[in-house]
DNA sequence: AAGACATACAACCGCCAAAGA
DNA sequence: CTCTTTGGCGGTTGTATGTCT
């Protein structure tokens, strides 16, 4: 039983990094076969490469294959790794299958060295998408704790449930909480990839559309407050982690601790401003965290799967839908 | 100028699942 | 069914380059 030991570690098949020759031998090879390699096993012999075919198929995909993208990341494309993310985890090779011309190891690696890092210094756990508590002592930037909370889908439930406990319990109310909710955990617990896409943009295209599920429930200056979070799900959203956003999210806190906290420092007003935001939001309760929220709304009643949202005969979502935009 | 440290990215490693014998 | 082979994935490492002191 097992596997045959990979032709990596035999004695005498190169390892490190490619020189030209080796790229340009590669590159003709699969170029002679129409783009067809076969198996990657026996490419490194009928190329004469002496490569491992594993280290010959990582770097045609990786960096000789003639549709890849070089070059920045766009903040478009940094804004959907982000929400892809947030959904998908590091699926990093489904998230590559939205971004033209990106590989799975290159996102993998902006993510890494760049986005990881923007979201830590904005109060954002990276792995969960959720707000770092308050005492974190990491790259914690707590400048930009407040705006990190509204930036998370999770804040919009949160936002929702302190509505509605706010205003007394609404039943309606309450459901479209508990969609949003099984929105996000549908998309989130679906092991199917193609499906996975679909109804990632099934949510984004519901609750654009629907911009009643929680601003409907809010009062204006919690919609104000929340303004951020409202886009986080939709196209265009995550406008927060470019770095032109950064300046407004700053610009924000700043009105803040000016208004809340006169005469107070900035230094020391960063953190209770951020405990003001949230205070904003959820009137009703103390601060509790969102997974507290997501227990009081358990046990979830039983949803067909998302994925059955464009079939014809399926008017369970419609309905949703429909009832969702009239509120 | 030079060493230390940080950053970015290519490449490697080990595991897993699918497919075929 | 079991076993083997293979490709693919995600985590991690290695190294070149840039920046700081």
């Amino acid at each position: 039983m097992g596997r045959s030991p990979c032709c990596c570690h035999d004695a005498g098949v190169k390892k490190g990094p490619w020189t030209e020759e080796e790229d340009r031998a590669l590159v003709e090879h699969i170029q002679r076969r129409g783009g067809h390699v076969g198996s990657w096993r026996g490419l490194p012999k009928a190329s004469g490469l002496n490569r491992c075919g594993k280290s010959c198929r990582l770097r045609w995909t990786n960096y000789l294959r003639p549709d890849i993208k070089r070059g920045n990341f766009t903040d478009d494309e940094e804004r959907l790794i982000i929400s892809l993310h947030a959904v998908l985890g590091n699926k990093w090779s489904t998230i590559a299958t939205q971004l033209d011309g990106r590989t799975d190891n290159e996102i993998k690696n902006y993510w890494n060295t760049h986005i990881r890092k923007k979201l830590l210094r904005m109060g954002v756990d990276p792995v969960t998408h959720q707000q770092l508590p308050p005492d974190y002592h990491g790259q914690f930037d707590a400048a930009s704790a407040s705006a990190s909370a509204a930036l998370l889908p999770e804040a919009l439930l949160w936002a929702a449930a302190a509505a509605t406990l706010g205003g007394g319990l609404d039943t309606g109310a309450l459901m479209q909480a508990q969609l949003l909710q099984q929105l996000l955990h549908a998309i989130g617990s679906n092991n199917d990839t193609t499906n996975l896409i679909a109804n990632l943009a099934a949510a984004n295209a519901m609750l654009n559309s629907s911009s009643g599920i929680v601003p409907s429930l809010l009062l204006q200056d919690q919609m104000n407050m929340l303004s951020t979070g409202v886009n986080y799900l939709k196209p265009g959203y995550l406008y927060n982690i470019s770095s032109s956003a950064e300046q407004d999210v700053v610009q924000q806190q700043q009105l803040i601790n000016t208004t809340a906290c006169p005469g107070t420092s900035s230094a020391a007003g960063a953190e209770p401003a951020a405990a003001l935001v949230s205070r904003d939001v959820s009137p009703a309760v103390d601060q509790k965290p969102v997974v507290e929220f997501a227990g009081f709304l358990e046990p979830m009643m039983e949803m067909p799967n998302l994925c059955s949202l464009e079939s014809s005969d399926d008017s369970f979502w419609k309905d949703i839908l429909e009832d969702s935009y009239r509120l």
